[in-house]
DNA sequence: ATGAAAGCGCTAACAT
DNA sequence: ATGTTAGCGCTTTCAT
């Protein structure tokens, strides 16, 4: 009993038409006479024939394949945006192929590479810090990519994302306004333009609005981790602040459990403001104010511009921003 | 600036060589002199080619790439195991093609037929309840798969999971030991086997074994959810129960916070065992004492049993049962 | 060790 | 409306 498949020629044979009538009905085709196609689908039925998708690949270089370069899918933020490409993936008819880079530069490239090798029509990449040689990769192949919660620094790619600046802004300005001097600035690393460049400057910018100045020692620069939060007790409680705008949920509670289990009152002695709005932040006690952003619609929108861009149709803003809002929880006063 | 695309008959001209030798050197057949391999590898580098793979994989009938049926990557226990899959695909030189399914009936058998049109090599199958229908599909296709956290009562295909059965007759006889004469048994659907067989019989095994007698009151189906977790709060006071054992995380954590806000003091008033040991049973206050389940490593050994089933191995036991553990933290006296 | 040639299963002109 | 015929880019016998 071998894997004996059902082609186009069988099905073709038995309703007595060709091939190229099968594959007319097959695809919609509406240039097929109703009797004929009736017919067909009957032999398809009979048959239980299914269209070898990678044959159709090859001879008409669309795979309804899409390739996702995510850093890493059992983290909370990323397997958001994983969700919402999926399902406008699935309404599309594309299939995802995922492909974990760690935010490794190298890995990000090889995966790259596989992705193409197998004739992706796109790819979603998700990332911290984008190398010259991804953009270089990006735009040496002609295959359309769309960033999703990342920032491409010259905008050559298709992103989308929040104004993370004016988020920090924000929220660092709420902290400030709640008599606040001084708020510290907690992300990842600052290579990435996100953390360095845009939610730096907001931090920067409510500073500077609010007559306070910028001090290097209120900023944090962490890993984005539950651990990494909870080390961070020490170094906070010497650098005097009393406040801190932090750029990850699992750091942000982390931060928070560790002044709370030192005894240090959560908002009374010390606020939190988190950029998520995870589940992590609701779980909290107290549960952790929190910039929200719409992750599931930063991918459902990355994908649905990636099959515009696949289709070539025109694109009136190739750079989306998505709206973000400040959730007030147990964290802040 | 069309995307022209090199192939193989180009690297053959230029390498002054058939396109059986590029083929015998991109894919390492020992059967090429080393000069020409060198020569080929040269013009291979000049010209920048890389393999089709759908071209490969139609002539080949191996698409190095496997479906992974997943009911929801943005659920972190699922996304854990998705990770476990993916790197070990990547170890393997495959790819994944994720497909999200809601655990809906419908959606699954939609999927899986899209995932062997592509000509996927392999599926790894996650879910709750394996319909008939699915496993008829299953057994249709000569196509391997490993269910990986989900249970097939008749051990058709392949599986890895732990042993629930023991691990919640550990976790609820724990919660006897300590006292507790009526332990609530909360779990999501009962006709998940997972649930409503072996869970189910764990915690019957370890009221019988104890001399309690079993009471349907105390058996609390609902859905994985923080949202239902806190729901439950007065369904439990009613239910006079001082303990449960819960067989997912978020709904833990929601039933201890709503205990907790509603003046219940956790584990003095009542003790909580859940069954992931995720960052949410860390996170949360008190934590929330655990079954340690390998979640990652049961992701990584199916896809290792599929890799063996794909590549037609001989294999010891296609039923893996890897083990579980018992932590304890905060929610137990 | 290397080449020639026949597909793999389908789409897409081009005819009719 | 339907059929014919080239490919798509590669792997894989089978020769040599």
């Amino acid at each position: 009993m071998e894997k004996q498949t059902i082609t186009i020629y069988d099905v073709a044979r038995e309703a007595a038409v060709s091939m190229a009538t099968v594959s007319r009905v097959v695809n919609g085709n509406p240039n097929v006479k109703p009797a004929t196609r009736k017919k067909v689908l009957e032999v398809i039925d009979r048959l239980d024939y299914r269209p070898n998708a990678v044959a159709r690949g090859l001879a008409s270089k669309r795979t309804t394949t899409v390739g996702v370069i995510i850093p890493d899918v059992s983290n909370a933020y990323f397997a958001s945006l994983a969700r919402g490409i999926d399902d406008v993936a699935t309404m599309y008819k594309y299939n995802i192929i995922l492909a974990n880079s760690d935010g490794d530069d190298k890995k990000e490239i090889s995966v790259l590479n596989t992705l193409l090798a197998k004739q992706v029509d796109g790819v979603i990449f998700m990332g911290h810090h984008l190398t010259e040689e991804i953009r270089g990769e990006f735009s040496r192949s002609k295959t359309p990519v769309v960033l999703a919660g990342s920032i491409d620094p010259d905008d050559q790619v298709g992103s989308v994302n929040i104004d993370y600046k004016e988020a920090t802004k924000d929220a660092t300005t709420k902290l400030i306004k709640s008599g606040n001097k001084k708020v510290a600035f907690v992300s990842g690393s600052l290579l990435d333009p996100i953390n360095g460049v845009y939610r730096l400057n907001g931090y920067k910018e409510a500073l500077k609005e609010n007559g306070l100045t910028f001090n290097e020692g209120l900023v944090f620069e962490s890993e984005y981790s539950y651990k990494a939060g909870l080390k961070l007790h020490d170094r906070m409680a010497n650098s005097g602040a009393t406040a801190a705008v932090v750029a990850d949920d699992e750091l942000a509670v982390g931060l928070l459990n560790s002044l709370t289990d030192n005894g240090i009152s959560v908002p009374s002695e010390f606020e939190i403001i988190t950029s998520n709005n995870s589940l992590f932040s609701d779980i909290a006690r107290p549960s952790v104010s929190s910039i929200s952003q719409p992750l599931y619609d930063i991918g459902a929108v990355s994908m649905r511009l990636l099959t515009k861009l696949m289709n070539k149709e025109d694109i009136d803003e190739k750079t989306v921003i998505l709206p973000y809002g400040l959730i007030e929880k147990g964290s802040t006063k």
